[in-house]
DNA sequence: AAAAAATAGTTGCATTTGTCCACTATCGGG
DNA sequence: CCCGATAGTGGACAAATGCAACTATTTTTT
């Protein structure tokens, strides 16, 4: 396949993609780097920056106060060892504390402290926002579809629903 | 909002995502971390596992001979520096061997080697394989759609089309 | 009631990865 | 011939990730 490339393309518009053309899990991929990489400039200097988790950490204690890190990690698809470090440095910011569990001595609740609510309301709007900007070439309509499957997906991943 | 949130939840059913709900953001970055993991596990000990762009890298100049690294370096959306360190690497397996191009003696031309050629045909199995497992929840023409629309994107970001 | 298994979290380590920045060499246009 | 843009290299460095071992506590088994 692909017998004749004669000469080397020397500009990205000359290239196709191979077999990538046609795997979903390729332009997941690549539209992730994009999209986090501009989000990541969004929140610039913002102590939730870089790396997944953060945020939803942070808006996760911020609305359900007393929320373990187990169950937070799950949802972002993380291990309770990285799970862990993401507390320490968000507690190290004081974004939030944490504290025995009076039911069970194993486990952990967080709790946003008030300069942790104020950033989680900032993020909610900048988060919403970015994705909105971001995607906004897409018509509203597709995005839904977009959005509508790749929730199933994630739930699907995460063992919700 | 969200103003009871009585018991903290013990369980990841009992949760909601607050605006993440409906940011396609969210699970764009969720979702690639579950299939970069995915495609990880199945590139196991395969000299092109971990990270983004080796599978494009060896793909492309499989497809392409002579292609440029900075023109690869746009496609999978990493600066020259990093590209090369990449580059490094798959000379480094013997996957592919870099000379000066003759037109222009600043830039590089790649080729593939056997053994790249090799892995190349046996990678494209896998990455059309694992794409077409991990979504094979989604029905046949959503995953369509999906693509369609983050193909649009891609293209838009990398600057084709 | 004792033992075993499962769960929550911590710690340290090794590996990567991506990024930033400065530097060289070359090409192309005035 | 000079200047600005382009291709690639090399080094330093901050973060992120994942792994494995270890403690403490709860739950299940027997």
């Amino acid at each position: 396949m692909n017998m004749m490339s004669a000469k080397p393309p020397t500009s990205v518009s000359e290239v196709d993609l191979d077999v990538l053309e046609n795997t979903l899990s390729f332009y997941i991929r690549t539209v992730n780097i994009a999209v986090s990489r501009d989000l990541d400039d969004r929140l610039e200097g913002l102590d939730v920056a870089r790396g997944t988790g953060k945020i939803t950490t942070l808006l996760l204690v911020d609305s359900h106060p007393g929320i373990r890190p187990s169950v937070i990690a799950q949802l972002i698809l993380k291990d309770r060892s990285a799970m862990g470090k993401l507390v320490d440095q968000m507690e190290g910011h004081g974004l939030l504390t944490r504290s025995v569990s009076a039911e069970d001595s194993r486990a952990l609740e967080l709790y946003i402290t008030p300069k942790g609510a104020e950033l989680a309301e900032k993020v909610r709007g900048l988060v919403t926002r970015q994705s909105a900007d971001f995607f906004e070439f897409i018509p509203e309509d597709e995005q839904k579809q977009l959005m509508d499957i790749l929730r199933r997906a994630y739930r699907r991943i995460a063992g919700l629903s």
